[in-house]
RNA sequence: GCCUCGGUGGUGAAAUUGGUAGACACACGGGACUUAAAAUCCCGCGGCUUUAACGGCCGUGCCGGUUCGAUUCCGGCCCGAGGCACCA
């Protein structure tokens, strides 16, 4: 037995503790076919200089899922590791001349420090950087591997530019539509990118999130609706003059008697010929770009157009029909082009109000009414009307009929679509993963060679200036063409550093594989069994991760078809209303917390705070609160293993009434912790109940022998409930009381059924809905005689007063409830 | 603008399947101990009310509905947060 001392001192038991654990290598672990595996993951942080509150949320809640498993005898794995590519390490280069490679590598080495101070179990011999080049070279030969599938290409697609320092820039550097830097205003400009096949995965991706029934409904609805499938029309309007017809697409095709103009974007073909010399139009056209490319930015901005001078021709009317330029339609997204119905389409028809274009109405509620239009569009389905041939039908059935009528026509057919658009995954910045493609004046695009692989990012570089460094360094950009070996030159952009973050979680499985990606270790950890992160994530990352998974599997990497069984979404930790994040500076830094508390503090206090979905709206006060929680706890045990010294076995039959009600209560709250911590994860009530069973340990002060082993039965129950959030006190106070294992080994505490017998209950008596008695009934009591005991009630008999009893109802261990 | 989530005491929260609103804490107030302070321990703590009391009335953002009964379900509104494809 480990002596105990008197005062909890934090910083000495942690070290000690953490030294055990890594003596012991207890969180090293291997596959293992006669264990059930549980894979439990955090989202790994950037490593932005040092933790924030948010990760120690985040990895603390991993953490204590993590020991939770352990202790119901699983074999657990925990990873941790870097998303080490990212755009604050360029920052900091440019600010501070430090090299992005130095810099981040630093921050790791702190950020390490700090988890590991913080106590987590992880399985350091599988951590990685995302940055390492026997990481991402995986990451350039899976691109290749697709690139020979056509499930990457390139394509022209918008980004910001400021025109001033020649740089794309990130929406994050885009401040009230003006650089960051030099207050220029952003310009949207067009430029060839990689981009992701996703949609070629959409019905999957969309489909398989019905079955994700371990994440949250509201994760999955928002994926359903960014991934949006729709059933629509596309068909060509000719427009004269012109050879070549304009494509549109429309998931309304029932409105289409009702179109009075069409409208292209302004990198549309169509608009530069329309424009030709004409000084209007170019101008318009030119500020149509004076905007950064935010799907927000667009939604909110005034929504501008001129007319083309051109026109077109409806396929089905041949009326004629005006082309309009507009600054809110998109040339990457869909045809670059879209059909207008002001009637039935509140976005144009405030735009066709703003430009005096007719509004023309085709839809009605009913065949026979008409409905106000003279406000705002008439945006239901309903009844057709002014549509010729299809007046009367319905917005369902003249779906069909306007289909097959544009079909026959050959002008149109029926088309799948999804607001899910492409990946584009090419960054024009350094610090990223090189995209392993050489450009050759005779063969085109070639792939880089899987024998050259990694393609790696170049340490000198210059970082001062603007635009790609990449894209200045000679010795990087000329390389012999693999194909024809004459002078050709590398693709100077870098991946988005999504990819890295998209497969990491396989990774780890096999993290020093260096032949191969994955290995067969990956299909006996995968999937992962809980995934923990900000939900800040719940659509692009955890989309793209899905994707991937997808991908890797039809690469015959993988088994599994989803990556995360179970998804836990954390919510933020918030500081004066907002988000914590570095780039705001509401940041608390838990290190001084650390050093002045211990690890357990701090992980108890934001454990309790509030439930894990949740936002935890900081505040400096509480945390003095969880200290004086632990201090009471390691005292409560002191004062046991000091003066109830060694206790002999407890003899159930020989507990009087208060010793088996203190029992009970025991038992209770085990069985309640269980589900709080095993299906609930709402850790602030498990910390409760155990704080509630320590409150009534206190006032129980019997010092027979069956009351010492009653008490000393509690606190070890306490100890073992408590040791995944506080695995440093816990460790020391499990020595304490006389076991010579460690408390990270011990099983989970299991419930005593024959303790939780109960003679009676409290039940609430309500009369009209107010509750006005509380009765203690016998727990075997009948339905009859619970409502004639409390029909006897004295309280119960003044409030009815002599009136008719209408209606009783019992609901049984709940309430009587008694109308008059 | 669009998608999603949330709103309960002075504060963080609890109430798990429609069934006794406010567990557990923080803050605050009072008391004990102490020469004193800190620490610790004990008590009180939604509002209103002439409560003699185990009293009465009101109360979960606002308005309305369903129900014997609504923090919980439905409809509408207000406010806040997250995401919106190049922050991670």
């Amino acid at each position: 037995m480990t002596r105990m001392e008197e005062l909890y001192k934090p910083l000495e038991i942690e070290e000690s503790a953490q030294r055990a654990w890594e003596e012991a290598r207890v969180f090293c672990v291997s596959e293992d076919p006669g264990k059930e595996k549980y894979y439990c993951l955090s989202m790994f942080p950037y490593p932005s200089g040092r933790l924030h509150m948010g990760h120690v949320r985040n990895y603390t809640i991993g953490d204590v899922i993590s020991r939770y498993q352990r202790m119901q005898g699983k074999n657990v794995l925990q990873p941790m590791g870097w998303d080490a590519f990212g755009l604050p390490a360029e920052n900091a280069a440019i600010e501070r001349n430090v090299h992005p490679a130095d810099w981040t590598y630093e921050n790791i080495d702190y950020m390490r420090d700090q988890l590991k101070r913080l106590g987590f179990g992880y399985d350091w011999d599988r951590e990685l950087a995302t940055c390492d080049p026997d990481y991402y070279r995986w990451e350039q030969w899976l691109f290749l591997q697709l690139l020979e599938k056509g499930l990457v290409y390139k394509k022209t697609s918008p980004v910001n530019w400021c025109p001033k320092d020649t740089t794309v820039l990130a929406n994050e550097q885009v401040i009230e539509g003006c650089c960051w830097r030099c207050d220029t205003p952003v310009e949207r400009k067009e430029i060839s990118q990689w981009f992701m096949r996703i949609t070629a995965y959409a019905d999957e991706l969309l489909r398989e999130l019905e079955r994700l029934d371990g994440w949250p409904e509201q994760v999955r609805t928002m994926q359903a609706n960014w991934i949006d499938r729709s059933e629509g029309v596309e068909m060509d309007f000719r427009v004269y003059g012109m050879d070549d017809p304009l494509r549109v697409y429309t998931t309304r095709p029932d409105t289409l008697m009702g179109v009075t103009y069409l409208a292209v974007a302004a990198e549309h073909p169509l608009a530069q010929m329309a424009a030709g010399d004409d000084p209007g139009l170019i101008e318009f056209i030119d500020s149509c770009k004076q905007t950064e490319s935010s799907e927000l930015a667009l939604e909110t901005m005034g929504k501008r157009g001129i007319f083309s001078g051109l026109t077109a021709e409806h396929p089905i009317t041949r009326e004629q029909v005006p082309v309009w330029i507009a600054n809110f339609v998109l040339m990457g997204y869909g045809t670059g082009a879209v059909m207008s119905v002001p009637g039935h389409d509140q976005r144009d028809y405030e735009f066709a109000r703003n430009y005096e274009i007719p509004i023309k109405q085709v839809i009605f509620s009913k065949s026979d009414t008409d409905d106000d239009i003279s406000a705002r569009a008439f945006v239901e389905k309903g009844i057709l009307k002014n549509s010729g041939e299809f007046d009367g039908l319905t917005s369902e059935k003249a779906f069909d009929a306007i289909a097959n009528k544009l079909q026959e026509l050959g002008k149109g057919e029926r088309k799948t679509n999804f607001r899910l658009r492409d990946w584009g995954v090419s960054r024009q910045r350094y610090w990223g993963a090189p995209i392993p493609v050489i450009y050759c004046m005779d063969c085109g695009t070639v792939p880089v060679p899987e024998d050259q692989l990694p393609v790696e990012l170049p340490k000198d570089v210059d970082l001062s200036g603007t635009g790609s460094p990449l894209a200045r360094h000679e010795a990087f950009i000329n390389t012999p063409c693999p194909k024809c070996h004459k002078k050709a030159k590398r693709e100077t952009d870098t991946f988005d550093t999504f990819m890295e973050s998209s497969w990491y979680f396989a990774r780890y499985a096999s993290a020093d594989n260096e032949q191969s990606m994955l290995d067969s270790r990956a299909d006996y950890w995968l999937p992962v069994d809980h995934y923990i992160g900000g939900i800040e994530h719940a659509i692009l990352h955890l989309l793209y991760a899905r994707f991937y998974n997808k991908l890797l599997r039809d690469e015959g990497l993988i088994n599994c078809g989803e990556p995360f069984k179970n998804l836990l979404t954390q919510g933020m930790v918030l500081k004066d209303g907002g988000k914590m994040s570095k780039s705001k500076g509401n940041t608390v830094d838990p290190q001084s917390l650390i050093e002045r508390y211990g690890a357990d503090t701090v992980r108890v206090f934001i454990m309790f705070a509030s439930p894990p979905e949740q936002s935890l709206e900081w505040s400096d006060s509480g945390v003095e609160g969880a200290f004086r929680f632990l201090k009471r706890l390691w005292r409560q045990v002191y004062a046991h293993v000091n003066q109830d010294g060694l206790v002999s076995g407890m003899d159930v039959g020989l507990l009087n009434d208060r010793q088996k009600e203190v029992r009970r209560f025991v038992h209770e709250t085990i069985d309640k912790v269980t589900d709080d911590i095993g299906r609930r994860f709402t850790f602030n009530t498990a910390i409760a109940a155990n704080m509630e069973l320590l409150n009534i340990l206190s006032k129980f002060s019997d010092a027979s022998e069956q009351g010492k082993s009653v008490r000393r039965e509690a606190l070890e129950s306490v100890v073992l409930m408590l040791s995944p959030i506080l695995p440093h006190a816990t460790h020391a106070m499990w020595q304490a009381l006389g076991h010579d294992g460690m408390v990270v080994n011990e099983p989970w505490p299991t419930v005593d059924k024959v303790a939780l017998v109960k003679n009676s209950i409290e039940m609430g008596v309500q009369i009209n809905g107010k509750l006005r008695a509380k009765i203690e009934v016998s727990t075997n009591a009948s339905k009859q005689d619970i409502e004639s005991q409390a029909l006897a009630d004295s309280r119960v008999q003044r409030h009815i007063g002599g009136k008719d009893i209408k209606r009783v109802i019992v609901v049984p261990k709940k309430l009587i409830s008694i109308v008059v």
